[in-house]
DNA sequence: GGCTCAAGTGTTATGAGATAACATCACGCC
DNA sequence: GGCGTGATGTTATCTCATAACACTTGAGCC
């Protein structure tokens, strides 16, 4: 699962536990928000959890029955929509994909590093929000939400091939 | 031509001689690396110039016949690819959309303020791209490109609305 | 000139990403 | 228990992008 090159990587995903809990924590985030975790929603953020990097929708699509009948698009872009929404997953614009939040905080800007090699995902607090900030000012620009994407290579990837 | 919202807006495209200016100093670049400005390539630059805005793909598609007929996808798409790696044009990732590049260098980093309102866009050379540098150099990251995208109300949208 | 080869183009077909529209269901509220 | 809102299931379709392959063009070479 993941893995798009030849050379050796840590493991990124969750255990069964960690994923439980992060599943327990999201819940108790939307109930507090007045949201509602529903089946849909938790087994989506299930699927981001357990693959721990980005995941392409239609993979979303393809897993998301526990006996391998896929769901249908709707079903999984509604979840992705209300994940992202409350800031439980993102979107990689780059890359046409969605990814588990990483950090426990509510709806918040993200940016990204994504390693082109082997498909890592890594997600950073926006540094470049400051400066993209002072750029909309100037530009007399309103701004309401970024989208910050590095591609390169991560660690493992530099150091293989 | 590129108005999604119902108040008034500055005219953003360039007028037929800035256009033919445009077009020659590309040309030039071309030559100049080693690159050919063919007659598609031409076609399609032509028509990002044109717009003065972020354009849909296929609306280049519907667009580049000069006598409403349509391309094929590939003749539109291999000269958008050529035009980002030339520097010419680049891709707007968060909207799925291309602009013609607004600064007469060669390929280079670009960061961009969208218009969710009028669908305006400006280019700006991306805020100290050394922020984001240094969040991949301390992950261990090797960046090779950004994609830097501030979404919001152009000065326009604004006032208006 | 004529050869050769790499780059570019035309064309068909299809793959991948995302949403519109509408019927039905579940829950909180009074 | 009835009502209204928000969520879901389902079908169909739309938008975005590329694979594959045959053909053409143009620069460099002899």
């Amino acid at each position: 699962m993941g893995s798009h090159c030849d050379h050796a990587h840590d493991q990124t995903g969750l255990d069964a536990g960690e994923i439980g809990r992060a599943l327990a924590s999201a819940e108790a985030r939307c109930v507090q928000q007045g949201e509602r975790m529903t089946a849909p929603r938790r087994r989506v953020l299930e699927l981001l959890l357990q693959a721990g990097e980005a995941v392409k929708a239609y993979d979303l699509i393809a897993r998301y029955g526990v006996d391998g009948v896929a769901a249908k698009p709707p079903t999984v872009y509604r979840a992705l929509e209300f994940l992202e929404k409350t800031g439980l997953a993102h979107r990689i614009a780059s890359i046409s994909a969605y990814v588990a939040c990483s950090v426990g905080d509510r709806a918040h800007a993200a940016a990204f590093l994504i390693c082109d090699c082997c498909g890592a995902t890594e997600e950073v607090t926006p540094p470049e929000g400051e400066a993209l900030q002072q750029a909309a000012t100037a530009a007399g620009y309103a701004l309401e939400r970024t989208t910050i994407e590095g591609h390169g290579r991560c660690p493992a990837c530099r150091v293989a091939a």
